[in-house]
RNA sequence: GCAUCCGUAGCUCAAUUGGAUAGAGCUUCUGACUUCGGAUCAGAAGGUUGCAGGUUCGAGUCCUGCCGGAUGCGCCA
């Protein structure tokens, strides 16, 4: 176990020992904003003074006086109006240096309480093409699903396609009026978003047709033979896409149960709300009113409309008792963009009451608070995890020049090309086969980077330039930062030495001698990759990551500018070789919890 | 009209349960032994955190009002 996890457990011991009724969960131990106050502080005991009219100073020394960290740390201080100071003990520091190297941890420790998280994310449209408005949502819901996973929780991912609804009409028809078998065949997406577009502008101009498209949608919702085998072939044809997109993001789904697959559990859903009185007739359709969140008020949910059809927060609600029953998870994510916000409150508060009013399995479940007999874990947490919109240079939602959605595909076309061209320019003498894939993997991350980097409920302005603009607090920079230390692995004669999955230097001596200032400060950010990895999942920020690594880059290049590796003295060497080497696992573990990847040489 | 979110350096953005002197990048300027890889580094400049109050030992963060912006608000998803 880590230094700081020993030292808030044994801070949270005597705060017990000293106020038995206090909650020590928020007894916890952070970096110090400057290392001049130490290196971990707690300023938990100022908050448990305040509520109980205590004096922090005089609580602090009481808990001071039944906490004893010699193990890790040097004396604790008490400063300011009742901050507690660690400074670590360099035994501690080293150790826990030295167990990383042995390959024993990589400075985060999985969970003791695994959680079962499902997570809802990407959700593109068949017949569709993916666009700049799938990547937000496919990229955050894969990095919390990795971070999710590295420590040691159970993650279902799910991809919540939309495959059904009124659209389907419009498409019936121009399949079998208007369709193009070669154009389908060269690429199906593009001949179906055409046929789209046609039935669109023929319905605008002519009411007959949307009269059409009615009757193909109620064709087909009654399982007719021909429109149904049409469905399941856009289906198909649109999957190929989906995977070929994800394929290339390298993102991958435990599931991919589209709306259609809800269709059966919507009319007994709908009968058992009305049943139990949580939802009503209202102007001709069902809809569920609020009373409780005051914002809901006057904002009811329609769950039936007047013609018969469901919307879509009914199949959100058959979907979400779809994953209680068949997985039983303690939390579920859902990764969208922030329109949505009323549209998941209204789920998230139908759900509860419908919970309240007896609910499906397990009854634990929706009842905040207050966990079932029988049932110690806490009820099941639902989050929608909302993120800003991405707008172009002129502050309005991101388009083409022209006025049309900017294509995924088309990005990271583009992504790629400008990164090659790069390499190309800094590294001419590698193989066009290398510069390619180290453009994939730069321009790839480049992209994804950008996006994990903002605060998630930040709109954020895209701009080609600034995506690609390989400099500063981007991937590539991260990307190089490995590369620098594996060039000096392989100057050096110890590469050899390196395990074949790389996790150890055995070669080396196992004392390390930090003595340069930036080595000390390298090796105490090591230290804090868990309690960022843990950040990230607790609020589903990535972007607490990307600033990690980031800092984590700068120190080591602050390292490499001021303590020469390979022309030091054989024991200040090998030393300096292991921070070396734990720098480039943690900056590739943590890239890769962010979904990009590394390369040997750019 | 109601609701949600946002307003931080010229620009784009950070800021970990309310914590210590609000930090980066871009831009501008000045520097760094032909370099363990210069896609680098060091330094300088740049701030009344939209405005006005309030709570607190302590507020960019919480509360109230105002100004400005984005988004959403019954039969699309």
């Amino acid at each position: 176990m880590l230094p700081h996890k020993q030292i808030e457990l044994k801070l949270q011991a005597a705060v017990r020992a000293t106020l038995p009724d206090a909650d020590t969960s928020i007894v916890l131990i952070r970096p110090c904003p400057d290392p001049k106050f130490g290196d971990y502080q707690s300023n938990a005991l100022m908050s448990l003074a305040k509520s109980r009219k205590m004096n922090p100073r005089q609580l602090a020394t009481n808990v001071l006086a039944k906490l004893d960290v010699a193990d890790w740390c040097e004396k604790v201080e008490i400063a300011g109006a009742g901050f507690l100071n660690f400074r670590l003990k360099s035994a501690a520091l080293t150790g826990a240096l030295q167990t990383a190297a042995r390959g024993e941890h990589l400075f985060f420790d999985k969970t003791t309480n695994p959680r079962t998280a499902v997570i809802d994310f990407s959700s593109p449209n068949v017949a569709k093409p993916m666009h700049v408005g799938h990547i937000r949502s496919t990229i955050l819901g894969d990095s919390l699903a990795r971070t999710l996973r590295r420590l040691g929780h159970r993650v279902i991912t799910d991809n919540h396609i939309g495959d059904w609804g009124t659209q389907f009409g419009k498409l019936l028809i121009g399949w079998k009026k208007h369709l193009d078998p070669a154009a389908l065949k060269a690429d199906p997406i593009a001949e179906m978003e055409r046929l789209y577009k046609l039935v669109n502008a023929a319905g605008e101009a002519d009411e007959k047709v949307l009269e059409e498209a009615r009757q193909e949608l109620v064709k087909l919702q009654a399982g007719t033979a021909e429109n149904l085998r049409i469905w399941h072939e856009m289906i198909a044809l649109s999957q190929k896409q989906f995977d070929t997109i994800y394929a290339r993001l390298g993102v991958e789904f435990d599931h991919a149960l589209g709306e259609s697959f809800y269709n059966p559990r919507l009319k007994p859903l709908v009968d058992e709300l009305v049943a139990r009185g949580i939802a009503r007739e209202s102007e001709g359709a069902i809809a569920i009113f609020f009373d409780d969140p005051p914002q809901l008020k006057e904002q009811p949910a329609l769950i039936r409309k007047s013609d018969g059809g469901f919307n879509y927060t009914t199949t959100d609600l058959a979907t979400l008792a779809y994953r209680l029953e068949t997985w039983q998870p303690d939390e579920i994510i859902y990764v969208t963009d922030g329109r949505q916000q009323l549209h998941f409150q209204q789920v998230f508060t139908a759900f509860r009451k419908w919970q309240e009013r007896g609910s499906p399995e397990p009854p634990r479940v929706g009842n905040a608070g207050s966990a079932a007999a029988g049932d110690s874990r806490a009820p099941m947490k639902l989050a929608h995890v909302w993120f800003g919109s991405i707008l172009g240079e002129d502050g309005k939602p991101f388009k083409t020049r022209s006025g049309e959605t900017v294509k995924l595909a088309d990005l990271l076309d583009e992504a790629e090309a400008r990164a090659f061209k790069i390499v190309s320019d800094k590294n001419p003498d590698l193989t066009a086969a290398q510069r390619r894939e180290i453009a994939r993997v730069v321009g790839l991350g480049a992209v994804k980077y950008a996006d994990l980097l903002p605060n998630r409920q930040s709109d954020y302005v895209f701009s080609w330039d600034k995506m690609l603009a390989l400099q500063g607090n981007t991937a590539p920079y991260l990307q190089y930062a490995y590369t620098r230390i594996k060039s000096i692995f392989r100057k050096s004669d110890v590469a050899s030495a390196l395990r074949a999955d790389g996790s150890a230097i055995s070669a080396v001596s196992t004392t390390l001698a930090l003595s340069a200032l930036e080595e000390v400060a390298l090796a105490k950010h090591l230290l804090n990759f868990g309690l960022t990895l843990e950040a990230v999942a607790e609020e589903y920020r990535p972007n607490f990551l990307c600033n990690y690594l980031y800092e984590l880059a700068g120190k080591f290049t602050s390292f490499y500018e001021n303590c020469p590796v390979l022309k030091a003295d054989p024991t200040v060497r090998d030393s300096r070789l292991v921070l070396c080497d734990l720098t480039a696992r943690v900056l590739k573990q943590g890239l890769t919890v962010l979904g990009i990847e590394v390369v040997e040489q750019m």
